[in-house]
DNA sequence: CGATAATATCATCAATTTGGTTTATTAAAT
DNA sequence: ATTTAATAAACCAAATTGATGATATTATCG
């Protein structure tokens, strides 16, 4: 909790991961346009520039003439500088990405499962990775940076919800899958929750770059959500925050919704997929796969309906309570749903949500997510290049616990 | 949305505030522990003490001896290296308070009204200011930092909820408090809202101190509050954050408070002092001012007690709601009331929240606040020195809009 | 028990290193 | 001719490294 100090090293660190962010996210550049955008002096910027050159991170991309003066040489990011893999570990799949460093997939599997059981999906992640590392040339191996585990905290919990057995609950409570999976691998891991993920992955490749603030919501089989603020993730003192499944709402009027036991309803009851599902069985639609929901008969439709009017009047309660707590730009809505189907949920929420809204409060823009059902999965793959590249301003401060390493060599540091 | 990069400069005047702040919180310390705790090298924390004694903020204390070696020098802020203002313009009353550079209380005022008037407000803030400057030696004088700004957001809102008329209430939509108070007093002016200040007075002087993230409320005569994360006051995109007032929960069970407009009932309307004292009007109990609740008779007691565990249902209703959305380790409740009232009201609250929190949430600390009625006033002023001396990480980027200057003199920087 | 040596801790001077900034020059386009 | 980009050399700020001295407590010897 004490503040630490700061130093050259540091910042040199820290400007090389303003000068690549930069180039990352507008995928090209110059020295002179890198210099004015940073505020840096074009000489600070040349040196920069020239080391990530020579780290395999950036290369020359040609010349670009059309104004005034000598023309600029422009810099872009080497696609086969860095890879990163995103593991989504689901209640009912696991999705694996292998993504190069301009963001793009390169390579992804789906396997799907009835429950998920910790040493099968152990050996599952393993292999995943395995294949993802021999699909790539024998130099580029190295060049893996590491591999992001997106997952519910707490995959064998709500087993009331699921048809999960007490044995398989209480497995993953005492399974290290991080630790298991950074030993076998050899690679860094870095956990995070599932919602909190794909809203890393809205930030950074999605509708999040036009917000500085958002609240976003994932409607998977559950429900969860991520918070982010000041343009980064926000995860809270123990890394819970945005979880909305929980989150209090008044009871459902779904008649195959079971009254709540306590003194109100929680969101995940009434916002999730799994009670869509299970929704329409009990109204004798037949629904085998996550897939089917596209290529419903038009008899299900009013079942849907109901559901969605349902669905959007807890989700407008959940964003009037929680944009109370924190003033953002926006909310953001993303799920595994079919696309029009989404579409139509979200709009239903934002004209409930204008309905119910009080007096002081700001009201934010409420949105689809431009992701889709992989955003949990590339939201993982994105935690490792953050890590390890982006401009964080913790970079600056001294190391406390495991500092940030430099991005090029160079020791530089107390003894 | 564009990072920044960072220099040698920019670290200087960071590093001066991580020592000043490290010693303005201790009280004192000498180099050497300093350095220890801000991970910097005795060298480079001699030449910022050394600076720092230079421009009159840090002096010698002593030496401290009883250990192994040479003894050390003790520095310490200086009491009257810097003085700040606060003002807290709320619904019944004006509070002004004058602290030194060690968060002390110089100087106190307090002005009661029936409703604030923007005009005689700003004449009553401005006399208050000239009084605190008038009581200082004309040596210290330029020693006044600035005016920390506490205030509703809406000062002229929530006309129903208080007898005031339509005129009032759209005198303040225009009325640029913070700007003519700039204009009369020549200080600068840091406007935040009220709660929100009142948590920062909590974060630096009080409980807030053991914890880094923390959901705060100050009941007043309505109710707010503020949030705090990584040890910083979060405000959100437009400063609404923490805006518990309107923050939806359950229709009150009180006979005296009529059923809401909309679908669910706001927090303001159960959870506040105002609430509070029109439940007990109602009921027969003679209530003139905010005092008379300390010496209340034997008879008002049921009374109070029916308001307090409704309001208490309430509070835990919205902690319920705020720490799923974000993940905290503590909630701290202050308030203007007496005491042993709201001692026994956050009992309440305690005890309502565990019957209804729901699985999946991480219980939070609910603790009193240690700070009370003038919480607000002190949080205002402590606004300026936080702009002025704190080290938040926002010192080390370079400038976009109004950059902090450097702590002492100094040139540094792009010309 | 008192004098003396050993050790730990703090403080500071001087030299070095890192890294951005300033100034000046050259190159190449319109 | 003018403008803009790129680069080289000198400069400067600030932290780190290395070495030295100051001064207390603690251990030890006579």
């Amino acid at each position: 909790m004490q503040r630490k100090g700061s130093n050259s090293v540091h910042v040199r660190n820290y400007n090389e991961r303003v000068v690549l962010e930069t180039l990352r996210r507008y995928g090209e550049g110059s020295k002179a346009e890198l210099a004015r955008s940073a505020n840096l002096t074009p000489q600070a910027v040349a040196g920069i520039v020239d080391a990530l050159v020579d780290a395999g991170l950036v290369e020359p991309k040609g010349k670009r003439f059309g104004q005034v003066g000598q023309p600029s040489i422009i810099y872009g990011p080497v696609l086969d500088g860095a890879f990163s893999i995103g593991l989504h570990i689901g209640r009912r799949s696991l999705d694996a990405v292998l993504v190069d460093f301009a963001g793009q997939i390169r390579a992804s599997e789906t396997h799907e499962y009835e429950f998920p059981e910790p040493e099968s999906v152990l050996s599952l992640a393993a292999s995943c990775i395995r294949r993802f590392m021999d699909a790539l040339p024998e130099t580029t191996k190295d060049r893996v940076i590491g591999v992001g585990l997106a997952m519910p905290y707490f995959l064998g919990g709500w087993k009331s919800e699921q048809n999960v057995s007490e044995a398989v609950a209480g497995a993953w409570q005492a399974f290290d899958l991080k630790a298991k999976l950074a030993a076998v691998s050899g690679l860094s891991i870095h956990l995070e929750n599932d919602a909190s993920a794909a809203a890393v992955a809205e930030l950074v490749h999605g509708a999040g770059r036009n917000y500085k603030n958002f609240i976003y919501f994932f409607m998977n089989t559950f429900i969860g959500g991520g918070l982010v603020l000041d343009g980064s993730l926000s995860t809270g003192a123990h890394g819970n925050s945005g979880a909305f499944g929980p989150y209090p709402v008044t009871p459902s009027r779904l008649s195959t919704v079971p009254p709540p036991a306590g003194p109100f309803e929680i969101l995940l009851r009434r916002a999730s997929v799994a009670v869509l599902i299970r929704h329409l069985r009990a109204c004798g639609v037949e629904i085998g796969k996550l897939n089917d929901l596209e290529f419903l008969p038009e008899s299900a439709q009013p079942f849907v309906d109901e559901w969605q009017e349902d669905c959007a009047d807890a989700l407008a309660q959940a964003i009037v309570g929680s944009i109370a707590v924190i003033d953002v730009d926006a909310v953001i809505i993303d799920s595994i749903l079919p696309a029009a189907l989404l579409n139509s949920t979200v709009a239903s929420v934002v004209r409930r949500f204008n309905e119910i809204v009080p007096d002081g409060l700001i009201r934010p823009a409420i949105v689809v997510g431009s992701i889709g059902a992989k955003a949990v999965a590339i939201g993982g793959a994105i935690l490792p290049v953050y890590d390890m590249f982006a401009p964080d301003s913790s970079v600056l401060l001294k190391k406390t616990r495991s500092n940030k390493r430099p991005l090029l060599v160079g020791s530089g540091g107390q003894r």
